[in-house]
RNA sequence: GCCCCCAUCGUCUAGAGGCCUAGGACGCCACCCUUUCAAGGUGGAGAUCAGGGGUUCGAAUCCCCUUGGGGGCACCA
């Protein structure tokens, strides 16, 4: 079943991030596509760094980007498996800091068939030539006044001290290629230019080394962005200049903001650890990443890592771009943690509690709380009122808040009194759930008030909040104690009310 | 400006000529359940398949044009 790459070997594909900034939304979608992928097919997939720009990657951006894509459980075969660490796989070193060797005799190479040239032309000279084809309405290109400088003349600018870049030279001809997403394409490099593969001071650039370490790693396809598309024909002739094999490429959709352009910082949330911060599960993130841009056929949608490595096939991913929608990743969210156990739940839960929370009190306070949380970072608000005091609490209402509609507060008062005091009769060992609550319900039929109606202002003076985890669980939580010392705090918010309006008890 | 890519409910999508008076999910609305909130259940609104031409007995599905949207045009990746 296992398809075979454009030469008949394996698939292997790799992810290429850049630790220039922390894991984001997009290059997390790109890695799971490629891993997906390789899976599938039973290939190999590498994660090769590439950190040519030194001034502005980072040891630990490199760490955030390998930490994040290992959070989404997803593991690569060939390459640094931690971040500074050491590189895993046959085409060692997977750092491009550490391959800067290998570009510079491909340079030559190049330069030594005629297919690359110094170009001495400095920046200020290049812009220049820029605003002019702006203000002539030509196409932005390099001009090419290096291309056939004689020695004399390239004497004369290294003898000025003018250090060279290395430009390839285009030949202005049709490329053409076969995307595994979006079919052929067709690209006219007479419209390219001369571009850049070596910088003056040496440093080679991204389509170059691209270029190089794909072929060197033996890479069958690329699968990136869609925001590559016009890479492509200038490393296909790179590829072929340099008399290596072209590899297939598959060029997916982009990520969208709302309004439908490229998801940007700007606009999106795009940090992967934002995320995670806020307690979104990777199972939910990488359900939902996989379905932007990628479908089974079926009306399934929840799947696992390992479902997906199944299903997956590149010949099913879209070619329109998809939004990212927050409504439906909380809902998949929510999904996710309503499927754990509570002890699985407990343990994701315990890094959102304050440090007093005891792993027993966690492991009670799961099923109270699985199906009301959206994020795991929502537990916080929604069971405050467990790690405050009996003050605080009070605190965070208003006596007026106790009144259930159409009751008026000695009404209330009396009902609450009620309460307290058949509940007072309550001992520790029978203070449970199951108890209070049918102790409750007889009161209520006993006062002939709705259950309703007296069960608010317990809930109000137990949580503080008109909203909160069910009473009964929350009051077995509390434990006897604290529940009876806030109704009667509630009482004597009440009593204060009713006094202010002349109403006595 | 030039090049390339894309186009089904607000959103994610099913759909590879007849099964489509276009299906599912999220979101939204209503009702049910119910101690609040959720969760769950039921139902509903929501897409003249961007528009226009073809091809065909028959088109969301194939072709062409138009329109709209996006991406890219660095000594960044």
């Amino acid at each position: 079943m296992s398809l075979t790459s454009a030469h008949g070997r394996p698939m292997r594909v790799r992810m290429a991030p850049s630790p220039t900034g922390p894991l984001h939304i997009g290059t997390a979608r790109t890695s799971l596509y490629n891993f997906l992928a390789a899976r599938h097919e039973g290939g190999t997939f590498v994660l090769r760094v590439e950190d040519t720009d030194l001034a502005r990657n980072t040891l630990e951006f490199e760490r955030d980007i390998i930490e994040g894509l290992h959070w989404l459980g997803i593991t690569w075969d060939e390459g640094p498996q931690v971040a500074g660490g050491e590189d895993i796989g046959p085409y060692r070193p997977y750092r491009q800091s550490a391959r800067l060797d290998l570009y510079a005799p491909e340079a030559q190479r190049l330069l030594d068939d005629g297919n690359a040239y110094p170009c001495f032309c400095t920046p200020e000279e290049l812009e220049a030539v820029r605003h002019a084809q702006e203000r002539d309405h030509q196409p932005p290109r390099y001009n090419g006044r290096c291309r056939n400088l004689t020695l004399e003349q390239r004497a004369a600018f290294e003898a000025d001290g003018r250090r060279a870049a290395i430009r390839f030279a285009t030949t202005p001809e049709s490329v053409t290629w076969d995307d595994l997403i979006r079919g052929e394409v067709e690209f006219d490099n007479a419209l390219l230019g001369d571009f850049v593969i070596v910088r003056a001071d040496g440093g080679p650039l991204y389509n170059f080394t691209a270029v190089v370490d794909d072929a060197a790693m033996q890479i069958s396809e690329v699968i990136r962005g869609e925001d590559h598309i016009s890479n492509t024909p200038k490393q296909i002739a790179l590829y072929k200049a340099l008399g290596y094999d072209v590899p297939r490429f598959a060029h997916i959709p982009l990520i969208l903001n709302q309004d439908r352009t490229k998801m940007s910082k700007r606009k999106s949330q795009m940090d992967m650890d934002a995320y995670r911060q806020q307690g979104y599960l990777p199972e939910a993130m990488v359900n939902f990443l996989a379905f932007l841009g990628w479908s089974p056929g079926t009306q399934e949608e929840i799947f696992s890592l390992d479902e997906l490595s199944r299903r997956f096939e590149l010949a099913r991913v879209h070619k329109a771009g998809a939004v990212f929608d927050h409504d439906r990743l909380d809902y998949l969210n929510g999904v996710y943690i309503r499927a754990l156990t509570d002890e699985q739940l407990a343990l994701r839960l315990r890094p959102f509690l304050p440090d007093a929370a005891d792993d027993a009190t966690i492991l009670r306070l799961a099923p109270l709380v699985k199906e009301r949380l959206v994020r795991l970072v929502d537990i916080g608000e929604l069971v405050a009122f467990l790690f405050q005091t009996d003050e605080v609490v009070a605190s965070w209402y208003a006596a007026e808040l106790l009144l259930p509609k159409k009751r008026d507060a000695s009404e209330v008062a009396r009902g609450l009194t009620a309460a307290r005091d058949e509940l007072a009769g309550l001992t520790d060992a029978d203070w449970a759930a199951e108890t209070l609550e049918s102790r409750g319900r007889a009161l209520a039929e006993q006062l002939a008030w709705k259950p309703g109606d007296l069960f608010k202002p317990i809930r109000v003076a137990i949580t503080g909040r008109t909203i909160s985890p069910p009473l009964f669980g929350s009051m077995e939580l509390l434990g006897r104690g604290h529940s009876l010392a806030r109704i009667d705090a509630a009482l004597g918010k009440l009593q204060a009310v009713a006094g202010a309006t002349g109403v006595v008890r």
